[in-house]
DNA sequence: AACAAAATGATATACGTCTATCAAAATTGA
DNA sequence: TCAATTTTGATAGACGTATATCATTTTGTT
């Protein structure tokens, strides 16, 4: 069995004060003597007193309230990502969480820190913002966490003394996992790896083509594509290089606009080995008929729930909970999740009778 | 902003009766007239009364009961996981949690539903086992239950009908994904597939087996080896085979004694393609010294929380929340996760001041 | 020693639920 | 219609914490 929790009350008798006495300690209202101070902290070590959140909470009648600024659009990975909120939202009500979705216009630093500057530090308990690393971005985020509300980077990060923490996946080690399942397909043959990304100016992209180059060792690295994120660049960029290059093996695609990707591999009767990012309808399907190969996810859902968990120890001025690191999720046709995007949690039947 | 979330007191004051009617309809204490418990229940859905989990268990001074039943033994993974559940016993405590863990010799139905039979009903809020698939088990499962304590299965299942949840991996998709992977590895050759599992007769193996076949198309399967999940006789049997066919470009061990496999490799110049499964330390030095291509794994740690989560649903009678499915997961060696037990995604920093 | 300032103690209320008790009202049966 | 039964209402205490008030004691200063 175990023995009962101790209570502030335990605590203040333990060390032979007053309930107020300790009440004053643990929560650093001042006014308190030093004796006292230390004989208080000496009885919450002695017992291993840890306050109850619950009770702590209900007495404040206390509602998490949290915003998650995304970048506007029509995005396929962060529409589902606001799905997956959406759900979440309304699953945590009854628990006293407010989470509140803000957008902001992609790619633009002035906005978004017009957008975070706009946020009223007295009405909240945190942020989750997909940063864009600029310093104005930089120092809204600053005014937000001297104003007392933790701010935390989601998917896209700042440096790491700029944000209380930081969910989402190493974009290195995402390219570098590709450049891996790329080396394990030509185990006994020489690849040739088109790379495509958005923009070379954009961090996470970049990160993810340096991690590809250094695992790839003696493989041939061609020049990158550009194809700013967009469906339409991105097929005829990717159509003509195939058309030039036909010794291509393998193509990495780090950025978003994979439906023109799609488009330009479906009429061609052999392709390349295909790794793209990011789970989202069409990659799915592609995935599914055979068009692709691999896809390297984050797991958004994961992402959110991790989030919400840290803003609250944050909240509650508490140690984070140790969570399982978000690590590039390798996808193939047979692995995939279950295709309702609120993602359930059993397998999909029939493998138990 | 939100409104704040309705109390019991509103509902009764909606359907006009008192608190103590409402308190008798929502909690089921009988003795209500068919006419009052309409007028609360409607009262309930229209103000979209849900109760207060915390403010209830703070009342009732409620320690949830759970208790794990590991399969005994020095088995590496089922240590881990019984590492991760310390981990998780520790930070729930203040919570309110109070996990145990029960070992049972391994492979033994009789012994493990003795085990069941003797966990107290009346102590508990819900068991996870690692299930046999015996019907002795499922009859001591179904005693647990009938006496009101939900069972869910824990990395190896029953049938449906008999738990009230599994957490675990389907084992179909985990061969099948194996199969996905060998063949992104043979895009321009043939595959001859050695697969090596415990016993025949160990059903996730099986299915696991199954799922590979399925999915390996023209390419050569050979006959599987039977390893016992022992190293010694995994490392012999392995090296005979290696010798007397050395067209073997893939190896899949589907069980445990994976010890034995790696030193079989060690030696050699050169080997085959080798997927494994689970995470552990062994198997893990492995894929960073290259001896091994791919590990699938279970997320152990993801699995303890998923099972904390839907035992305290359980426990409360509330429908389950919707969790990430656990899906065979893809480890190469770049995408390896921080190598301390507990994973941690953060540097344990300072909060706000 | 006298006084102000600082520290402490005692206590009350609130949060939302569970549990219990007792009296009052409504319904049922004969 | 009267008694027995069922149903309902009112209310209080407990859970552990936060917050506030006010009186009292201790400390520091000159």
């Amino acid at each position: 069995m175990v023995n009962r929790q101790p209570t502030l009350s335990d605590v203040a008798r333990h060390a032979g004060v007053s309930y107020a006495t300790a009440d004053r300690v643990v929560n650093r209202r001042g006014n308190v003597a030093a004796k006292s101070l230390a004989r208080v902290e000496a009885s919450v070590a002695a017992l291993g007193y840890v306050r109850n959140v619950a009770a702590a909470n209900l007495s404040q009648s206390r509602t998490y309230r949290f915003v998650m600024v995304l970048p506007e659009g029509t995005n396929a990975f962060f529409g589902h990502m606001r799905d997956v909120i959406e759900a979440q939202r309304e699953r945590l009500l009854p628990e006293r969480f407010d989470l509140q979705v803000v957008t902001s216009p992609a790619f633009d630093p002035a906005l978004l820190s017009e957008t975070l500057a706009g946020l009223d530090p007295d009405m909240l308990d945190g942020v989750a913002v997909v940063a864009i690393d600029a310093s104005e971005v930089v120092e809204a985020v600053q005014r937000l966490r001297g104003a007392g509300v933790p701010v935390i980077t989601l998917v896209s990060d700042l440096g790491p003394d700029h944000r209380d923490g930081y969910i989402g996946i190493a974009n290195d080690i995402a390219g570098r996992t590709a450049a891996r399942m790329i080396r394990l397909a030509h185990l006994t043959r020489p690849a040739v790896v088109l790379p495509i990304l958005g923009a070379r100016t954009a961090r996470d992209h970049g990160d993810r083509l340096a991690g590809l180059a250094e695992v790839l060792g003696d493989h041939t690295l061609l020049d990158v594509i550009e194809g700013q994120d967009r469906p339409d660049l991105v097929e005829t960029k990717l159509s003509d290089a195939l058309d030039r290059h036909p010794e291509i093996t393998a193509i990495y695609s780090m950025g978003a606009g994979n439906a023109g990707l799609i488009r330009a591999l479906d009429g061609r009767e052999t392709r390349p080995m295909v790794i793209l990012h990011e789970l989202v309808p069409h990659s799915r399907i592609a995935l599914e008929q055979g068009l692709i190969d691999v896809i390297i996810d984050q797991r958004p859902e994961e992402e959110i729930r991790q989030t919400v968990a840290r803003l609250r120890d944050l909240a509650d001025r508490r140690p984070p909970a140790p969570e399982p690191a978000i690590l590039p999720t390798i996808y193939v046709k047979d692995n995939l999740p279950p295709p309702h995007g609120a993602a359930s949690d059993m397998p999909p039947e029939g493998d138990h009778p």
